[in-house]
RNA sequence: GCCGGAGUGGCGGAACGGAAGACGCGGCGGACUCAAAAUCCGCUCUCCUUCAAGAGGAGGUGAGGGUUCAAAUCCCUCCUCCGGCACCA
C-alpha cells in the first residue's frame, strides 16, 4: 500500500473549513449545545495529554453538528499567574511576551489538530477586556458583602514567594512548585465561599448522575459537613463565652477539660488574665510560627500547656481546666473543643500526657465499666451513664435530646460545621488581575468606581517575586486619589488569584466582544448551562468547586438562570509516556517525553493522532502513549483510504437511502452496518469513542471481505462509513467525502438508523444444559418459545443429553439463550 | 483512620445477568519480494482426548463463600493496587 501523506489532506481541509467559516456559533440558537474543554494556561509546546482533551470534546461538537444542534464549542487562555509569570522569569522575558508568543503558537499546533473551534470567541484572561470583568466580579462580590479584607495566618509558598488559597496546598505542599508551605500573618482578600458552602453540597444532587462519582466524593469531602452541636462554656469568674462544637454532645458530661486553639482569636484575652502568661505566650509563638507539616508530624504527640484558667460546665457547673493544645485547630468548629477523653482517642492521650481526669458516660457490652481500666477511648455508640438527667439514654436519643435541651436554655444546640474555607484570592505576585481596591487615610477600604474599571496592569514593573507585592514598587500604579474624598490614597498592591478568572470564563464565552456588561444574561442564559464539560480531574476541588460558587453568586443576582454551570463533567485520563529511564509519567515537557502535537501531526497527520488518541482506551482511564499504537492508527486509516480508491465508483453512486433491492448476503451486510451506527451513535454519546472506533473497524473488516462489491449495499454501507468516522477523522473523511462533489461533510445529516435493517433473518442461539453450553441453533429472531424448543430438542448434540432424562425446567431469553434443566 | 474506584490473555482493553477475551498491539506461520520494509491471508487463554484434517471435553475474569437454570457482571468476607480527605472535635 503506497504511503498517504495525511498531513497535506489536513492542512487543505483545515485551510477550506476556515476559509468557509464553517465553526462560526449562532448567537440565538435554536437546538443548543454547549460543549467546552477546560481552557489551558499558554505553556509552550502542546503535547499529546493537551490533544487529548481538545479531540474529546471536538468529536462531540462535530458529532452533535451533525446531528442538527447549533453548538458552542469555544477556545481561551487561562493566561495569567504563576505558570507564565515563573517561565517568563526564568527566560528573561515579560510574562506578557511569554503569553503572547504561547497564545499564537498554541493556536497554531491546535489548528493543526484540526479541532472545530469558533475562534472568533477566543479570549485571554490576562487581557484589559477580559480583567476588566473579572475587576467588575470583585467588586459585585465585594458590594454583596462576600469579599472581605482580614488578618489572618495563610499558607506562604518561600518559593513561588506568594500566599496560597487553601485549595492550592496539596498535603501541605505549593500544589505548584511542592514547596513545604509556611504561615504568614497577613492582612489579605477573602471570597466568602463558607457562605454557599450548604448550597454547594446540596446543589451536588443535581449533578449526581451526570458528574464521576469521585468528583461528587471529593467535593463532598472537601465542603466536609459535619452535623453536632455547639455548647457554650463561661470563663470562670469572667463574662467571656467559650463555644464548643461537638459532634459527641452524648458525651458532655465527661468533659475533663476544655482545649482551645493556640491561634484562636480568644487566646490574648486569656493570656492577659492568666497566671502564666509568658509560658502562654512563647508556646502559642512556638505552635503559629510552625507549618502545617511541622505541626502535624510524624510524632502525633499532643503538645499543650495549661492556661491556669478554669470554665464553667454549663449542664454540671464543674470547674474545667482550660488548656491550649497544637492538636486543636482554629479555623474548624469553635476552634474549641470539650476534652472528654474516655471517648475520644485524642483526648484519651492528651489527658494521659497531662495526668488529667478520666470519666466515662457511655457503657456498652463487653468495653470497661471503670475509668482506671481503660487503656484507649471507647469512641462507639452505646448508653449514657453518669450523666444526670440523661443518663440511660442510648446515644442517638441523648444526642436529639440534649440539643433540644440546651436549645432551651439558650446554651447552643444543634448546628453544622464546616472544613472549607474562605478562599483567599489575594497574590503578592505580578502576572494577575489588580485588585480593584484603594486605600484611603481618611475614608479605609475604597472600591474603585465601575466607570473606572479597568484597573491596567501597569507593563513596566520590576516583578521578580520578593514576598512582597511588586506592584507596591511601581509609583504610576499604587498612587492614586480617592475616590471619595480626593485625597492622595494608595491601590491595593495584591493581584487576585487567577482561579477568580477562570471561575467565570465559560460565560464570557457566550458573549466574548461585549464592551458595556460582563455578558448579556438573555444571551447567555440562551446558552447556559454548560452541557459538557471536559478536563482534568486535578480541578476537582479547586476551579470546578470556584465556579460552581462564583455561578451561585451570578445567579442570587439573578444574572443567571442555570442553578449549576457545568450539566455533566467527563474528567478524562492522562496521557502517558516511558522517560529516557523508563519510568511510566504523565507527558509533559518537564519529564522529557512530551510527543509534540506539531511534531507529530507534521509527521504523521492530526486523523492519527485524533484516532489514536480515542482508540488507545477508555478517555477517562490513562493510558501509554506507544509507536506501536500509533502505527495500528496509520494503518487503519490507510485501510479506509484505500477501501474509498478501489471502490470509488461505487462509493459515488450510493446516498442516504439503503438499496431497495439485495440479496441474503447484501443484506446482512446492511444489517451488519446499521448495528453499527446505532453502536457508533450510542457510544459517542456514551464517550465510548474507543469501541465505536473497535466498531467501525469491524466493519471496515467486513467490508474488505465482502464478496459483492459490485452491489448497491456494499455503496451504502461505504457511504455510511464515511459519515461515521467524521467526527472522528474529520480531515481523511472529508478528503474522501470530496470525492463525491457535493457539499461539505461536516454540513452533512448524521445518519438515521432504520430499524428495519437492525433484525437479523436467522440468528444462532446457544443452547445450555444444566447451565452448560451444549450446543447452538439456527432460528428466526421472532421464534415463539414452543417452537425453538422444539427445534432444540431435535439438534442431535442436544438429543445426547436430554434422551432418557426428564427436564425440570425451560428457560428462553428471546433471540439470546436457551437454557434446559434437567435431572 | 474515613470515603471512593479498580483487579479479565504476553500488552491496551471488550462484554456489565445469557457463548469471556470484540477491536487493536505484540507474537507465530504463510503469500508477495533477489532481499528487507510495507502490505495481504491464517493462527494466537490453559490443559486433556484424537495419527491427522477436523472435532470433542475440562478448567479459566485477585481469593473464598453465596444467590441464580445461568455470575467477569448481583450479595457477603478477605487480599492487592490507585485516588481523595485526614489531630476536622
Amino acid at each position: 500500500m503506497e504511503k498517504i501523506n495525511f498531513s497535506e489532506i489536513d492542512k487543505k481541509w483545515q485551510k477550506i473549513w476556515e476559509d468557509n467559516n464553517l465553526f462560526k456559533t449562532p448567537t440565538h440558537p435554536k437546538r443548543k449545545i454547549y460543549v467546552l474543554g477546560m481552557f489551558p494556561y499558554p505553556s509552550g509546546d502542546l503535547h499529546m495529554g493537551h490533544a487529548r482533551n481538545y479531540t474529546i470534546t471536538d468529536v462531540l461538537a462535530r458529532y452533535f453538528r451533525m446531528k442538527g444542534y447549533d453548538v458552542l464549542h469555544p477556545f481561551g487562555w487561562d493566561a495569567f499567574g504563576l505558570p507564565a509569570e515563573n517561565a517568563a522569569i526564568k527566560r528573561n522575558i515579560h510574562p506578557k511576551e511569554w503569553v503572547l508568543k504561547n497564545t499564537s503558537e498554541g493556536k497554531e499546533d491546535i489548528k493543526k489538530l484540526g479541532i472545530s473551534y469558533d475562534w472568533s470567541k477566543e479570549i485571554s484572561t490576562c487581557e484589559p477586556e477580559y480583567y476588566k470583568w473579572t475587576q467588575w466580579l470583585f467588586l459585585l462580590l465585594y458590594k454583596e458583602g462576600l469579599a472581605y479584607r482580614k488578618k489572618a495566618f495563610v499558607n506562604f509558598c518561600p518559593s513561588c514567594q506568594t500566599v496560597l488559597a487553601d485549595e492550592q496546598v496539596v498535603e501541605k505542599k505549593c500544589e505548584r512548585c511542592k514547596t513545604d508551605v509556611t504561615k504568614k500573618i497577613l492582612e489579605q482578600w477573602f471570597f466568602k465561599i463558607t457562605k454557599y458552602a450548604d448550597r454547594l453540597l446540596e446543589d451536588l444532587k443535581y449533578l449526581e448522575t451526570k458528574w464521576p462519582k469521585r468528583v461528587i466524593e471529593m467535593q463532598k469531602n472537601w465542603i466536609g459537613k459535619s452535623e453536632g452541636t455547639k455548647i457554650i462554656f463561661k470563663l470562670k469568674g469572667k463574662d467571656v463565652l467559650l463555644p464548643v462544637f461537638t459532634t459527641r454532645i452524648d458525651t458532655v458530661f465527661g468533659v475533663t477539660f476544655l482545649v482551645i486553639a493556640p491561634e484562636h482569636e480568644l487566646i490574648e484575652e486569656i493570656i492577659k488574665i492568666s497566671p502564666y502568661k509568658d509560658k502562654l505566650e512563647s508556646f502559642r509563638d512556638k505552635v503559629i510560627l510552625k507549618s502545617d507539616i511541622e505541626r502535624i508530624s510524624e510524632k502525633k504527640s499532643k503538645e499543650g500547656i495549661f492556661t491556669g484558667l478554669y470554665a464553667i460546665h454549663p449542664l454540671t457547673n464543674e470547674e474545667i481546666p482550660i488548656y491550649t493544645a497544637d492538636y486543636v485547630l482554629a479555623h474548624y468548629g469553635t476552634g474549641i473543643v470539650m476534652g472528654v477523653p474516655a471517648h475520644d482517642q485524642r483526648d484519651f492521650e492528651f489527658a494521659k500526657t497531662h495526668g488529667l481526669k478520666i470519666k466515662i458516660v457511655i457503657q456498652k457490652e463487653g468495653f470497661p465499666k471503670e475509668d482506671s481500666d481503660l487503656n484507649s477511648a471507647m469512641e462507639d455508640f452505646g448508653i449514657m451513664v453518669n450523666s444526670g438527667e440523661f443518663s440511660f439514654l442510648s446515644s442517638e436519643e441523648g444526642i436529639k435530646k440534649l440539643n433540644t435541651f440546651l436549645k432551651e436554655k439558650n446554651l447552643g444546640g444543634y448546628d453544622v460545621s464546616y472544613k472549607i474555607r474562605d478562599w483567599l484570592i489575594s497574590r503578592q505576585r505580578y502576572w494577575g488581575s489588580p485588585i480593584p481596591i484603594i486605600h484611603c487615610e481618611t475614608c479605609g477600604t475604597v472600591p474603585v468606581p465601575e466607570s473606572d474599571l479597568p484597573v491596567y496592569l501597569p507593563f513596566n514593573v520590576d516583578y521578580l517575586p520578593k514576598g512582597k507585592s511588586p506592584l507596591e514598587s511601581s509609583e504610576e500604579f499604587i498612587n492614586t486619589v480617592c475616590p471619595k474624598c480626593n485625597k492622595k490614597a494608595k491601590r491595593d498592591p495584591d493581584t487576585m488569584d487567577t482561579f477568580v478568572e477562570s471561575s467565570w470564563y465559560f460565560l464570557r464565552f457566550i458573549d466574548p466582544l461585549n464592551r458595556e456588561k460582563i455578558f448579556d444574561d438573555k444571551v447567555v442564559n440562551e446558552w447556559m448551562p454548560v452541557d459538557i464539560y471536559v478536563g482534568g480531574i486535578e480541578h476537582a476541588t479547586v476551579h470546578l468547586i470556584y465556579s460552581r460558587f462564583i455561578h451561585k453568586v451570578l445567579y442570587d443576582k439573578g444574572l443567571v438562570k442555570s442553578i449549576e454551570p457545568f450539566e455533566k463533567l467527563f474528567a478524562q485520563g492522562m496521557v502517558l509516556k516511558r522517560t529516557l529511564s523508563g519510568n511510566l509519567e504523565m507527558m509533559s515537557k518537564r519529564a522529557g517525553n512530551a510527543v509534540l502535537i506539531r511534531d507529530f501531526v507534521k509527521d504523521k497527520g492530526a486523523d492519527v493522532a485524533r484516532l489514536y488518541i480515542l482508540f488507545a482506551g477508555p478517555p477517562d482511564q490513562d493510558f501509554e502513549w506507544t509507536d506501536e499504537g500509533v502505527r495500528g492508527a496509520e494503518r487503519f486509516l490507510m485501510r479506509v483510504k484505500k477501501l474509498i480508491d478501489d471502490n470509488r465508483a461505487m462509493f459515488l453512486k450510493a446516498n442516504e437511502s439503503p438499496p431497495e433491492k439485495f440479496d441474503l448476503k447484501e443484506k446482512s451486510l446492511l444489517i451488519k452496518t446499521y448495528k453499527v451506527l446505532k453502536k457508533v451513535t450510542e457510544d459517542i454519546e456514551n464517550f465510548k469513542f474507543n469501541t465505536a472506533i473497535a466498531s467501525l473497524m469491524e466493519l471496515v473488516n467486513e467490508l474488505y471481505n465482502f464478496e459483492n462489491k459490485k452491489s448497491a449495499a456494499f455503496a451504502h454501507s461505504l457511504y455510511l462509513l464515511v459519515k461515521m468516522l467524521s467526527p472522528f477523522v474529520p480531515h481523511l473523511a472529508e478528503e474522501l467525502w470530496s470525492y463525491r462533489k457535493g457539499d461539505f461533510l461536516i454540513k452533512e445529516k448524521w445518519p438515521s438508523i432504520y430499524e428495519k435493517f437492525l433484525k437479523e433473518e436467522k440468528i444462532v442461539i446457544p443452547i445450555q444444559i444444566n447451565g452448560k453450553i451444549r450446543g447452538q441453533i439456527e432460528i428466526d429472531p421472532e421464534a415463539q418459545e414452543e417452537e425453538v424448543i422444539e427445534i432444540a430438542k431435535n439438534n442431535v448434540n442436544i438429543k445426547r443429553y436430554i434422551d432418557q432424562r426428564k427436564i425440570k425446567k425451560i428457560f428462553y431469553v428471546k433471540g439470546k439463550i436457551l437454557s434446559f434443566v434437567i435431572e
